[in-house]
DNA sequence: GACAGGAAGTTGTACATACAACTTATAACC
DNA sequence: GGTTATAAGTTGTATGTACAACTTCCTGTC
């Protein structure tokens, strides 16, 4: 499973150019808690494919410093976590640079592609 | 990083087929030290992309257990640890067949050059 | 042979991840 | 309106993951 190698080897460059901002984990919930309407942690983690329990604890840190409240069917980005996503875009948007660079638009291409592929045929629920 | 996501997805998979044999991240340490002569704990972190000190814990646990033994320089697979990866071979192919079935040849092989590529650009301590 | 430098490995801390089991809130049914 | 079934969320436990800092071992140099 050389998957799990992938996600270490993206994670590490896109922690690095994320400079301290956020984890990348945490970047994938906010960003994906804004542009979800009516934003539920069962919700972000069928969306993200993630356990409820995960969703539950990385929530419960992000509520801690302030970037996320509202409870159950609720949940929104505070202003701080949202301006904190903004800050922390541009550095995403090197990596997605540095990654497309590295790879070539063919094999970036390629790689999106399957990443779709496999969601599209392991929904969640039916694993 | 829709990375992490496939990784989620596929270790899922992987787990399940895998009945509870061993974790996906076991299996893989155990394969590479079976392929590479003259193991060591830093030989394992290059060639699997991951942080030293994960590799020293997951050891840990597989020494615990009577998979691994030996040290520094010289790591081994026990009988048992070899018993229990050909038990758990059939169990990978599965996963393997299920997941080539599911996508398809052409985005199967797309997915792997994607994975190759990936690694070769972004080479341990390179990052 | 002593010492310095670097490689290998371990430990403290923190976050990511998920399964099982539990609690709580919501909704459906009578 | 009360009961129950189901969804949502939390907590216990275990593993995976990595950075920083430390220890330990080996090797090259004098």
């Amino acid at each position: 499973m050389s998957a799990r190698r992938l996600a270490r080897i993206l994670t590490r460059m896109y922690a690095e150019e994320m400079e301290g901002h956020m984890e990348p984990a945490q970047f994938g919930l906010l960003q994906m808690m804004e542009h979800m309407q009516h934003c539920t942690q069962a919700g972000l983690a069928n969306a993200l494919y993630m356990d409820k329990t995960t969703v539950s604890r990385d929530v419960a840190v992000m509520k801690k410093r302030g970037w996320v409240e509202g409870g159950r069917g609720g949940l929104r980005v505070t202003p701080i976590g949202r301006r904190l996503l903004a800050d922390a875009m541009p550095h995403w948007q090197r990596a997605q640079k540095r990654l497309r660079k590295a790879l070539g638009d063919d094999e970036w291409q390629a790689l999106f592609a399957a990443m779709r592929a496999v969601g599209a045929f392991f929904p969640v629920g039916a694993v």
